[in-house]
DNA sequence: TTTAGCAATCGAACATAAAGAGTGCTAAAT
DNA sequence: ATTTAGCACTCTTTATGTTCGATTGCTAAA
């Protein structure tokens, strides 16, 4: 579809404005490497990327810059793999290696790192609790009134929530409890733990245990809840140039605030691979600013979350990828 | 020192100045009840102020502008109290009363609420866990080579944290663990568990508890632990006039992202007040434009953690301060 | 002690000009 | 057929000046 040259020419533009954030002039081009040619003859082929949506011209005498298009092409068939340094890969290593006993732990351990790495904001979000399987469910008396339920599931993630009561509760009780949701439960998906256990209840306990209402309650509650979601380094963002426009950190801090957004394209995405949104191509105004690269942690293939990328349009999709591949396979592998 | 003229021209600009965030000039004065005199009479008053360090004018030929001191001053003589109006104590009222089980929950809860009401970013931090007593601890076996511990301290906060073995453990070890650590540590301060049970496991034990290192270990992680924080409402912060300025954005978002600053500042304080930091007061440079109060959040008179809000050095002062004493009333009486 | 009056000061808004960067097009060169 | 030199044209940026209005400080009268 585009020339070699053609295709030289764009990567050669996008890789620029990526580093310097300015209009690309055809001036500027001749003075790299590889490009043979003048001035003049660069210009006549910008008017070709440009005529097929490539670039853009912020006003008619500037220079070019990327379109969404335009980076969509650079990232879909233009992008240089591994660009991720023998550094890089040590201080990514030497961040997870950390010894860590909760999946949310490493979670958190990998944005940061993320972040840290590719200088850009870094989310992540928890797995739905509801998507897994119980393994195991456990009730803790805490003083006389109150009691924690823990919930192991097969992904390992572990979920924990009180339930308060108005009276004493036994230790027989706690007893009961263990007894009817480990027997009753186990491999159960999470999410429907209601109908095996009210079946249960009915038939051999006639709804003697007074407790299991509250306890049920909460754990609905607990099940059902927004998965928690991990921000690092949403200050390196102001660094950025774009963050002169007032407009443009308005509706960045709006995005990692109200965090339904971005929420929203985390869940959405393959589980296999890296995505990547690219400015307006959401058809979200509130992004087309920005870029968005996620992909999902798992650990041993068991999806764990998503962990993902915002920074500008103009982010550099090579290295936040690279670094991504990376850090998805430790993680996996792990 | 002031004579009540004064007092309330200065009261009128500060007012007026939080309203508009625009300097006020003399003639503007003139239009508000209660100053009966003439423009340039007040012009007089502002010389005065001016020279007494309460006011500042941003160019000769300009309105005055409080300086901090002049804030300190109107915090600390002029304040309106009980600056609350019935609709928001209602709206407080119906959200404090949210059944919740974890304190946790109630904290989030509460700093939403100062968020929503004053419309300033609001700022929480849990409680110091090693402050605490232990009440219980109670050992949970999660699989066959995870345990939980849960720690319940004597102001009702709930500590969890996961050790992982690289062997089985058994339900056996995991009762005497149980044992040990609910008979000899009940009502000892959190940050001082190893000692005793040392003592305890040397003397009477033998040791012979393989599985004890790996979970004094991570008890006393979890119990250091930073404090959890809540940030609630930062985008609101961007609705306000002094974040036209790119720089003030700036350093906001550094201190709320990297928080070091204003948890620094949460953490001294008095504990049974409201504390009010104004600017250039606390010699910090990042927190020059900004103003943060703050409030030990307590229940039944023990310390759960701080609250705080931070907004411009124009904050409303007196809403602000109303609205924290009543929840921290509300909070503390539940 | 207060106030009216007024010159002086400064910022904001607007207009204008000059400089510089970059393009698109044309016509010549390869 | 492609490439390129040359050049007019366009648009941004920066600097400069001008006007307008708001507000002050000061002086002198009330």
């Amino acid at each position: 579809m585009l020339d070699e040259r053609k295709k030289k020419i764009l990567q050669a533009i996008i890789d620029e404005y990526i580093s310097t954030a300015e209009p690309v002039s055809s001036g500027m081009l001749t003075q790299k490497d590889g490009l043979n040619c003048s001035s003049a003859t660069i210009r006549n082929e910008m008017v070709e990327l440009e005529k097929i949506g490539y670039l853009d011209k912020p006003h008619t005498s500037s220079g070019r810059v990327p379109s969404a298009k335009g980076y969509r092409f650079y990232v879909d068939e233009l992008l240089k793999d591994d660009d991720i340094s023998l550094e890089e890969i040590r201080y990514i290593q030497s961040k997870l290696e950390t010894r860590v006993n909760a999946i949310e732990e490493l979670t958190k351990i990998a944005t940061n790192t993320l972040s840290e790495i590719t200088h850009y904001t870094s989310v992540a979000i928890g797995p739905k609790t509801t998507m897994q399987n119980i393994e195991e469910v456990k009730f803790v008396l805490l003083g006389s009134r109150m009691l924690m339920a823990v919930i192991l599931t097969d992904s390992g993630i572990i979920k924990e929530t009180i339930i308060k009561f108005d009276e004493d509760i036994t230790e027989e009780q706690v007893s009961t409890l263990n007894f009817i949701f480990n027997n009753k439960l186990k491999g159960k998906p999470i999410d429907e733990i209601d109908k095996p256990l009210e079946e249960y209840i009915f038939s051999e306990m006639n709804y003697s245990l007074g407790v299991i209402k509250p306890v049920m309650e909460q754990l609905n509650k607990a099940i059902n809840e927004e998965a928690k979601v991990y921000l690092e380094g949403a200050n390196k963002a102001f660094e950025l140039p774009e963050f002169k426009s007032l407009e443009v950190a308005k509706n960045f801090i709006n995005l990692i605030d109200t965090k339904e957004v971005v929420l929203d394209l985390m869940n959405t995405g393959f589980a296999n691979d890296i995505n990547v949104y690219i400015g307006e191509e959401t058809d979200n105004e509130a992004l087309k600013d920005f870029s968005i690269v996620t992909f999902k942690h798992r650990y041993q293939d068991k999806e764990l979350g998503t962990i993902g990328i915002i920074g500008p349009k103009r982010m550099d999709y090579s290295k936040v990828i690279s670094v991504m591949k990376y850090i998805s396979k430790k993680l996996n592998g792990k």
